[in-house]
DNA sequence: AATGAATGAGGGTTCATTCAT
DNA sequence: AATGAATGAACCCTCATTCAT
């Protein structure tokens, strides 16, 4: 009979992980990848389909759930993002209390849903279906932006709303990549960046 | 005699560079190049030495340009940058003079040295010598930033530092890819990262 | 499941002796040695990890055999060479026994030592880490050369000393790529090869 | 108009000496041969129709003198070598006289006619048509060996006539390769190497 | 006569995938 | 379910030779 081995699948599955965020997809190799894992070339197949279905199994969940984290975050905004501080023009007398308090719970929301997975559905995706995943992704996180700017009242062209979500999102994943088990030098950096971002976004919006 | 025709060369050139651009170097085929270029393999080595040889030809001039464009940055801070605008504090308050004038003629500076093969250079050149280059080039950066911020007296991170600097890069390349043939565009939308960039940075080094 | 055949891997070797043979190791097509062997291209990498590592398969162990085999006859030279008829002088009138007796004795030890394989590891090796092989072993050789020669009480010149052994190497090879299947025809050659050159460098060493 | 320029077949002649002696043929490179020639490829196919055809040109003369030289020595035979000292049995009392007088008579004789363009047509010529012509050859010495034994009232077997005809010649190739700039040494060694061959040869003709 | 651009077969090797066991 | 042998296209590159100039 056959029942498939969780083990198996995942071994496959973290050394995937490895391998595809190494050498992004078209440059890793299978022959690797099962090498690692303890397995057959053969017995791969029976796990997965092939090389792009495995990459969907390693990201397409992760594209679903941070998809659901921006949507949370839109929802949450009403609570954190939409206080007084941040109505037009009182933010910039506001830096410390955004730096106290916004910030610190923004990557407490972040942090969690940021892992390699993402970074590889990310960078390391050309070749797959999922090279215009990343800008459906992208796409999202400038919506968010979008939203925010029209209630700063101002009108930002799609061009910069783009550019501002991708170095957002890129920023955020150096970061992370940098301080992969470094907590407090992560969350340190990740402050920083966060405020240099809204500090130069504000000054576009504020115009 | 038959001679060596440039537009072999060129057509070659052209189509490495879309081949290297799509594909970065390691992926990059040359029997897909020479397919489009119309010619035959062994015709290519007669025209490029090697696959590295003929990337070199591509990027080595742009990575000396760019090069010399981060050096002549460095000079003419003392014209453009290093006005009284500069002054610690006092740039909050020039940020339309900051627009109509510094950033225009910042850009007017970097676009020619900015172009399709520095992409390349930059973001497809693993497995080949300049694979260093992009760190190179972030550490000519980050130099640069860690020079201004001690200007605004301000002592930043290393890690900051870099953060920065790839960021301001790769939003340039960005755009760049964004608006390949459209100077305008182009235009408008790097004057407003840059001011984006310099609002987030002053804020930084304001604290 | 489909097992590693060694018929397959047999029939590889075994071509590859032809072609080694053949063209030596540079000039020596996989392609050729594939396509006698009933095989692919692809399976072929699945039985021998590179040329280098074919080669080696085909010669190593006879390298590391007939190194064997000269250390081997050195100790055996006390039984057999060092008898009261190779003292100065006297060997001349005992041609007979030595023909009779020492010889066989000494071809009896040798031929099985010698083959096609080590034909190529000496002939064919160029472009391999066994290139110097055949240096090695000429060394080897004409250190015997040369301890024989001290017995007798001659000193010989160093480029006599290799010279007689490339002779004596390159002649018993000969023999063998002459009657590589009729053992009779080798052994009665080798007979007459050897007392032809014992009687030649006798008469050296007797000046 | 056509007018073939003499030194330019020199020089190809003369670079393709260099490089069938060091690679064979091959393994030689027309390129390698034309680019050290200062000529162009092209043109090289005016002089020369083929790499085959080059390689006739080169040895094709040498394998006629070369027979030429057998045939000379043959004749010669009756001044040099059927002396009386040569007479059945009395040899091994003249190693003296043969020492003194019939070896640099006959390296005197020798020596001009063997030069690097036999090396490579005994040696270099595998994929050629003359890779038969070098065994064609050696059948000119062994008939010479031949008819010596027969004068000693001994039949010899073809396989070992061959054989010494093989040893014979290859011997005296590896010492003009050893010493090739050095008269002295060449002929010290091809002294010693033609009385070793000599003794060996005749205690089998004696037998 | 002279040049070297152009050709395409062939070199060793890697790859994702299929299929016999 | 599991193994890995088998396939063949594709990789970069070299070669002797032809042919346009």
């Amino acid at each position: 009979m056959q029942t498939r081995k969780p083990e198996i699948e995942q071994a496959i599955l973290k050394q995937a992980e490895q391998e595809f965020y190494a050498h992004g997809f078209e440059r890793a190799s299978i022959r690797r990848i099962i090498k690692s894992s303890d397995t057959s070339i053969g017995n791969f197949y029976n796990y997965f389909e092939s090389k792009d279905a495995l990459f969907e199994a390693l990201v397409g969940e992760e594209f679903n759930r941070f998809s659901a984290f921006i949507t949370r975050h839109e929802q949450d905004d009403n609570e954190v993002f939409n206080k007084e501080i941040f109505e037009r023009g009182k933010w910039k007398s506001h830096t410390g209390e955004i730096l106290d308090q916004v910030v610190p719970e923004l990557i407490s929301r972040m942090i969690p849903d940021f892992n390699l997975r993402l970074v590889i559905l990310l960078e390391g995706s050309k070749g797959t279906k999922y090279e215009t995943a990343s800008r459906q992704l992208l796409n999202l996180i400038s919506d968010h932006f979008s939203d925010h700017a029209k209630e700063e009242g101002v009108e930002i062209s799609r061009d910069l709303n783009i550019l501002l979500a991708e170095q957002f999102l890129s920023g955020i994943i150096r970061i992370i990549k940098l301080h992969m088990d470094d907590n407090q030098k992560r969350n340190k950096l990740l402050t920083e960046f966060v405020l240099f971002f809204f500090a130069g976004a504000m000054s576009l919006f504020g115009q």
